[in-house]
DNA sequence: TATATACTTGAGTGATCACTCAAGAAAGAC
DNA sequence: GTCTTTCTTGAGTGATCACTCAAGTATATA
């Protein structure tokens, strides 16, 4: 006696709420944004996913999940260093995103004065994306690309500041974020 | 027949609503908040300021106004190359502001999907800031500090970015933001 | 002291917030 | 077909949102 199933594909969902709260933001972003957009009632909706909390904290992990994979995917394709150097301008190219700016941190910077729980996951996926960096700069050293006195991780530290300042100012329409891409590319080549 | 006057000081409470507004945000500040914190009830705050968004841009205007006036300030007691060499260890270190984030960067991620006024506001006084690192670039280069071949006006793109990367990084407790602030430094000693 | 003027007060406005829940519809098991 | 189980539906919940306004109060002039 098998009951009806569900006629939304939940992945599907969580991809869409990701991209919805990305660009809006946690208070940007009303049950009614979502129960429109995914064209779900509230009762499926709180069915699905239990609260919108809930789906945000889906999402989150999901954006970063697929970050890391595909800084991982470029690794594998152009080796540490031009995965490192290619990074920034591919994070501002990309034309399907529904924004420039990285959701971990408008995430961190909008609710951590709440002292909200999502603010607490947005700060540790951001440090995992940092000890991904960090890897990649350790393995760039060992390669021999990276002079020896560097430290992996202050390199990862400052990179990854970078990135959040370029994708930031990416948003904005009297910044050519191309022009700091390249300089912050350049930059890996000097060490 | 001059009848009574205000019991507040206005400018006192613009100044401490720009404090609870770059602490906590536009969605995040609500008229109860600032009703207790500005001891005014809400008739007096409507007889002053208007509405939640007429304060919070006379705050925006207030933040960026000190923002130009300490670094000019800055740069008439050290000299252009210095200041912007000082600017990055200042901003993370200055103790009694509510928040390590730049205000208008908050402002900005948070309002632009909305299209809302305020956004806008947020990147003009951007802009202007931006001008004055340019100028700054400008004078340093002009002083012989800079190499020549450099663009002021992109230095002063990527500068600021790398502040607004620094600033939010400067909110995480994982990160030591005074080794980001010692690079960027560095960096401008090698122009 | 009497009056005109403006500030202070706080209950109250409709709108929107995240969320609930009971009733109806659909699909597999028998 | 009938039953059981789960999904879908949408009106409705109390709370909070930004904001209003009429009544009360204080002060400077006359």
């Amino acid at each position: 006696m098998m009951p009806r199933k569900p006629e939304y594909d939940r992945d599907a969902l969580i991809a869409q709420a990701r991209d919805i709260f990305w660009r809006q933001g946690w208070a940007g972003t009303s049950l009614k944004d979502l129960e429109r957009e995914l064209k779900l009632k509230p009762g499926s909706f709180y069915a699905a996913f239990g609260s919108k909390d809930a789906l945000y904290a889906l999402a989150l992990e999901r954006y970063a999940q697929e970050g890391v994979m595909r800084l991982k995917a470029l690794a594998d394709r152009l080796g540490p260093l031009e995965a490192l150097k290619a990074q920034p301008r591919l994070v501002i190219e990309a034309s399907g995103a529904p924004a420039k700016a990285c959701m971990l941190a408008k995430t961190y910077a909008e609710l951590l004065a709440r002292d909200h729980e999502l603010a607490g996951q947005a700060g540790d996926l951001m440090s995992e994306m940092k000890a991904c960096f960090a890897d990649l700069f350790r393995q760039a050293q060992e390669a021999g690309d990276i002079a020896p006195e560097h430290d992996p991780n202050r390199l990862a530290t400052r990179y990854q500041s970078d990135l959040l300042g370029l994708r930031l100012s990416a948003e904005r329409s009297d910044v050519d974020a191309r022009e700091i891409a390249a300089d912050i590319a350049a930059d890996i080549d000097r060490l």
